[in-house]
DNA sequence: GGAGTTCCTTGATGTGTCTCAATTGTTAAG
DNA sequence: CTTAACAATTGAGACACATCAAGGAACTCC
């Protein structure tokens, strides 16, 4: 097990090989946990990590069973999501390349996690992770800072689920997408969208037709342009903004 | 600054005087970061802790102000909400005795806090209490676990917001606080209601009108007894848990 | 290149919850 | 006890979104 974090050398989406590199090298480690490890140290972070490579639509974590793994997703898109026990579906997030995995350092497992595209990540066995944390006070540090900031996400996630129109959901959902890939070296115009919009829906409390409509209707207000499938032109981003007024 | 943590003498709905205590004998430790801490290291925490009594109603945190206090719940319930810019409000949730208020570490505050009883709560000035982490990394451990909880939490009402009937959301919100109640050692069957219908609403993503319709349906069905005001019998609880299909 | 599959879109209709409005119940003040 | 202010309930009607159903577009697999 000599290899560790993964570098992103090709968009996976290109169908390009993937090349596994040495933590030190990771595109996605600025992103991530394994940033609060100096370099010297990293060894000891790639001693208990293995790559893994998931196909898309696999179900890698499953809610209610024991956690017994930690994971950092270095590319490709993730659903975190919980069921009902009739089959309706919430998705409680998406991941992306940099996110933590698995910040319930509970037992079991809150959530489950299914590979939207195929995924390249990082895994980390939870006790010997934990473990690391009383030796490197950093990564602990971090952890918190991540859940801070997770929990920011999930009381905006409430604000929207609880309080907004189908139009406000679905306009939030493309800022949302697009200032985070901005802020990761992506692009911000051109958003794209990795997930179907079924699952689009269940991120955002509504039904696929709904979804689909309020999409349809976006474009024709103007705020958006629809040409290949899975990107989204946000041709008046401004006014798009003001939906959202300053949100 | 002598006095610390307060503990709970008398319930503050009496109308009873409250006696400041010193933390070693907060009823409300055990249930809070504080339990982090060793006895004979408590005089550091209580050098830096201030009791503060806030009345109904009052707004003690604001959101987007400058995150100088973190707080700490020992009696009484406080509501924590985000505002949309029209007025639409989304609680976030309910702290009781026990509670930590400020988990985002951020600069800001992510949400308002208000008072929905009399409260009563311990302060902590943010950066004193940050410099405190490094020497006792417990408490760091501490509120990573409360974080973890929180996020669950958190996901959970996700689902209600974005996949759930009112009457599941209603019963779902009934055990919750029944199960709350027990769990810190009061009453799970008449579940106290401290806050109001609107609050109730807030906190579901409904209206007043339609919680309210949904409680007399509650009534009309046999799964609960409405006799006094903020009361809910639960004379049915095995099939109040059904609705929810062991949730 | 054709067939199957999945995804997306659009239409027609239904309904759960919201909105508006009025009444009653409850609490606090004088 | 009276009055005012607030909280809770109930009804009538409207509407945003869900449901049901069908057609078309994109992708995969022989």
């Amino acid at each position: 097990m000599k290899s560790a974090c993964a570098q992103q050398v090709q968009s996976l989406s290109s169908g390009k090989e993937l090349l596994p590199e040495p933590c030190a090298a990771c595109a996605a480690r600025v992103l991530s946990v394994c940033d609060a490890i100096d370099d010297c140290d990293l060894d000891r972070l790639a001693a208990i990590t293995s790559v893994q490579d998931i196909a898309r639509h696999q179900i890698f974590v499953t809610e209610g069973d024991p956690a017994d793994h930690l994971f950092n997703v270095t590319d490709g898109t993730v659903k975190v999501y919980k069921l009902l026990p009739d089959g309706r579906q919430q998705i409680t997030g998406f991941l992306f390349a940099g996110d933590f995995l698995g910040l319930s350092f509970l037992e079991r497992y809150g959530c489950s996690a299914e590979a939207v595209t195929r995924v390249r990540c990082c895994r980390f066995p939870r006790k010997q992770f934990a473990a690391m944390l009383t030796d490197f006070p950093g990564i602990e540090r971090r952890l918190l800072g991540i859940a801070s900031n997770e929990l920011a996400a999930a009381q905006d996630h409430m604000v929207l689920l609880g309080r907004k129109t189908a139009r406000e959901r679905v306009s939030t959902f493309l800022l949302m997408l697009s200032r985070r890939a901005a802020r990761s070296g992506g692009t911000a115009d051109p958003v794209i969208l990795p997930m179907t919009r079924t699952d689009i829906a269940d991120y955002l409390g509504l039904t696929v037709e709904t979804v689909s409509r309020t999409f349809t209707q976006l474009k024709k207000d103007g705020f958006i342009e629809l040409r290949e499938a899975g990107v989204v032109h946000l041709s008046n981003l401004p006014a798009l903004e003001d939906l959202n007024e300053g949100f």
